[in-house]
DNA sequence: ACTAAACCAGAACGCAAGTTCGACGGCCAT
DNA sequence: ATGGCCGTCGAACTTGCGTTCTGGTTTAGT
């Protein structure tokens, strides 16, 4: 077997990005190999050299080369920091548990402080949250969490058995009965689903909602 | 007569400062003395750093000596670039009209969507437009204009008197009446305010929602 | 035990790039 | 016409900064 392959940066990589970054964006410039050398603690040269190679391999930065500094962060890299450019990666029902979460659409730009890391929104179909403000087409901002407290507003992969399957996906409020798990829609016209606490996946909670006019 | 006082950058410099805006943007690191030099046409080093002091001098940028790469676009002239930033300027009533509009309290980071250059956001204040799921505590974005058309949610000053005075702020839907404008809460609870047209002031229009949780 | 890979040091090389100085012409206003 | 700004040139000087080479240690897989 080959031996371990690296398939993304070491952590060692991962805090040099971010003080490139960090750098760049309240200096204005990228700093140089030795700059960066003196944040890390490194104290020869070739090393950050070596770092930046890495890094560059895995394409979270651009370098001009023989140009003093000649780095770049990528886009995405840069709008990872900057917080906009959430995927969205599908719709909900808020109606019934009808769809399930299918491939990015499309891109949301967000402020920073919602969108975390991985956050990432959904469209929402359907007027089960109605009564919770949350309308057919608002956008929902979801923060992914294996897990939920009562009453919050969750995204919910309910499986056809134990052993997964597709499931379907649907947006409830969260509660804990008994024996099993309450997903409440906030609409008097429909009923609560009870499901077994093993067949349901919390994918996130809703941190945000946002519509448009 | 004083000679010509020069208040601000001539042509010559606007344009570099331009340059450097956009080679800084577009290549992640700010260009050097040389290469602005070979962009503006500009034989010597002397004459830039010359023209740069101008720059630095304005205001318009910053620059760390002895540094390559050393410069650095001020805020506001970088803000002018990039859009986001949408100032929050107060609070407002959904409930009765109760409060002006203040100076700004903070800011929010908008997706580059919904902020066009002059777009501002709002705190809800009171249920008055809760049928229309916009809650106590909602941030809504608005988009400043002069007028509506029957159905927008608008923010309305609604004035003393013909001469003006502070007035109240109030965020309804807009109707046209035959002699007066008709703003509608959408809260059963609520009674819609009639307004003679030349007492309403339209402020804006509402374009988003954003509700955290 | 051998090896690959991740991580590091130090030093030397050389071009890149900021700084500074002396000089020039054009354009005003006094 | 004289002096003061603006814009310009060129060259010399010095430092900044990327590159590269030759070494080393530690860890983990085979």
């Amino acid at each position: 077997m080959s031996p371990r392959r690296r398939h993304s940066m070491s952590d060692r990589q991962a805090t040099m990005l971010k003080f490139i970054g960090n750098f760049a964006s309240d200096r204005g410039f990228p700093p140089t190999v030795r700059e960066i050398g003196v944040e890390m603690e490194i104290s020869s040269t070739s090393v950050v050299d070596y770092h930046l190679r890495a890094l560059e391999k895995f394409g979270h930065i651009r370098r001009v080369k023989k140009l003093s500094r000649g780095i770049e962060l990528t886009a995405e890299t840069t709008e990872r920091k900057s917080g906009h450019g959430v995927p969205i990666v599908g719709r909900i029902a808020a109606g019934g548990p009808i769809e399930a979460i299918n491939n990015p659409l499309d891109k949301i730009n967000l402020p920073p402080d919602l969108s975390t890391d991985d956050a990432y929104a959904l469209e929402v179909q359907g007027k089960s949250m109605i009564e919770d403000l949350i309308d057919d087409g608002d956008m929902i901002i979801v923060k992914p969490q294996p897990d939920a407290d009562d009453g919050d507003i969750v995204v919910g992969l309910i499986r056809d058995s134990e052993e997964g399957g597709a499931g379907e996906v649907t947006l409830k409020r969260f509660y804990r009965e008994d024996d099993s798990i309450r997903l409440q829609p906030a609409n008097s016209d429909m009923s609560p689903i009870y499901v077994d606490p093993a067949l349901l996946e919390i994918q996130g909670k809703v941190v945000a909602v946002i519509r448009r006019f």
